[in-house]
DNA sequence: CTGAAAGCGCTAACAA
DNA sequence: TTGTTAGCGCTTTCAG
């Protein structure tokens, strides 16, 4: 088997004890046999065993982050934030995707606890938040990703109605009254937040038609949803006027708005203006770059994480709703320069 | 403390030994204390302790992935084709980023180790193969990716010399034979197999100037860069003609390239053919889609993750070098429609 | 400051 | 089929 500190023991001419301590407390160990232990670990190429020391009754240096899927840019972003500070403290991270599923996200969970991780972080799907009332039970930190939480709990969120405002101001401003939402479900309150503040926006301009905002549900996040509802809207032109001035619950989503618009004609943003959201690098990058509402993706990871390891260390923790500001971005997609 | 396999067993009224029994071998014990067994498991929710389990001397069920940077989306691909192996296989995935930066590729592994994973996956860094003989040796199994392995190794990677000879046959159809790479040593191997692809493929077609292959190195694989490279070679136009057929070691590049010679007057593909590689998503959402070379991120990390588990469980495991083929796909970047 | 020994939660013989 | 017990590698008292 692998070297153990028994070896490591024997080879230094100490006893076990010595060498955990020199492990644990550096302090309590004579400079003379501390260097003679490090010298025989090195010989060695001792690596102490997590797991053994966890039963010792160490904590377990690894974190866990559940989230919906790694290959979205926004989750990956956030994801990098968690590791760089992670890695920093010499933490592991494990993570787990849930795809927006609440058994899987059940899974996770119950993966990350018997792995015995000292704390989670978790992105919830729609409907999970609460999950992690059981992980705290079990005297596991954790904080609450992209979902505001309550007076007893960490959480990191931005504000979706903010968000909401700041795109419907902006639209307004540039003349758009008849304002439409893309968005759907699976993120929950996120999307409808955001919905909620056009509609205040929308009230508190005064320039309130009757149809109020549109709102067009996507079943998922993707540039083919962002189509298929500029189809559903061009369709309804029968009945209902296109919309001039519309946001979209995330940046994909408005890449294939802009796609099935334009493919159909309608120029944005001469004809229509459309707002994305997230403002991933993707936004940049397209032939119109879209305006977009910025989530500072990483910031949030990493602030997340910092509070998870406070949790975690700090014996005088107090929890903290963090809730970050979005920001417009104004692009062409929304004005010609 | 949280709920121990000793609890379940009071609870349940048998030893520590059947409830053990009831978790690794259920076919032993009887079919009415099972049940028992489990419903006092189901009453506690209880959830086994990995570590103290490692200890008694089972397997891990984690595994490592180690690579540059979950953010970008090529290793954001392969790491979401690898958790979905793990998850469906019940193991988790510890994860780490290495930044391309070898101390921190050694500390990764090492923290692996210690957390005692069963099998890691190594997306070296451009001279860290090697890495890999240390983990073996110390009886964990492990399997290079992105990177060609040896004989005693599994590894799963992708032909980039027949990348670089795709690209290259392409843009000669096209009747580009003045030609240029972009790229860094920062990918080691890849980017240099890449070029001498393009080499051999010219020298094949019997078309060869005399000035060969112009390379132009870049010192990371962003926007940037392609940028900065675009630049480099408008401003070499002085001593050398710029060549009128592009490829770029990846899609950022190629974006960054094709921005620059824009912005700078020269059309692209009417002046300039440029060729991408990886084909992420981003390759069709730009301005100018991207003709590229497609590699099977996905699929690379489903692969080797399965190759990985392979090497774990099974006794009569042959290593394997799976050489994936990349595929050209055409875009407008070399070629209008 | 160092050594000896108990115990962390579990698995895996071995007995019964 | 089930109970008993000896570790697994480490930490942490507690003596020395």
């Amino acid at each position: 088997m692998a070297v153990t500190i028994e070896d490591v023991a024997r080879r230094a001419g100490v006893s076990r004890g010595t060498v955990s301590n020199v492990l644990n407390r550096p302090e309590v160990v004579l400079e003379a046999t501390r260097t003679r232990v490090l010298e025989a670990m090195h010989e060695l190429d001792f690596i102490a065993s997590q797991p053994a020391r966890m039963l010792g009754g160490l904590r377990s240096r690894s974190i866990g982050l559940v989230m919906h899927d790694v290959g979205h840019p926004f989750f990956a972003e956030i994801a990098r934030g968690v590791e760089d500070v992670a890695t920093r403290e010499n933490y592991v991270l494990t993570l787990t995707s849930t795809r927006d599923d609440d058994e899987r996200q059940r899974a996770s969970l119950r993966l990350l606890l018997a792995q015995q991780v000292s704390g989670i972080l978790l992105i919830p799907t729609a409907s999970g938040a609460d999950d992690l009332r059981q992980v705290r039970e079990r005297g596991v930190a954790a904080v609450l990703l992209d979902h505001e939480g309550g007076a007893n709990e960490c959480s990191v969120a931005v504000d979706d109605v903010r968000g909401g405002i700041a795109a419907t101001q902006h639209l307004l401003s540039l003349g758009h009254h008849r304002l439409a939402f893309v968005g759907g479900p699976r993120r929950g309150q996120r999307h409808s937040d955001r919905l909620n503040g056009m509609r205040s926006a929308l009230a508190a301009s005064g320039k309130q038609r009757r149809p109020a905002v549109q709102a067009v549900t996507v079943p998922a996040d993707t540039i083919a949803c962002g189509e298929e509802a500029a189809r559903t809207l061009l369709s309804n032109r029968a009945t209902r006027r296109l919309p001039t001035g519309i946001l979209c619950g995330n940046d994909l989503l408005a890449v294939g708005m802009i796609r099935g618009l334009t493919s159909s004609g309608v120029s944005v943003p001469d004809d229509v203006a459309v707002v994305g959201y997230d403002d991933i690098e993707l936004t940049t990058l397209v032939g119109t770059p879209i305006t977009s509402i910025r989530q500072p993706m990483y910031e949030m990871g990493r602030t997340a994480a910092e509070l998870l390891l406070s949790e975690i260390h700090e014996e005088t923790h107090t929890h903290r709703n963090v809730r970050f500001v979005p920001e417009l971005i104004v692009r062409e997609s929304t004005a010609r320069p």
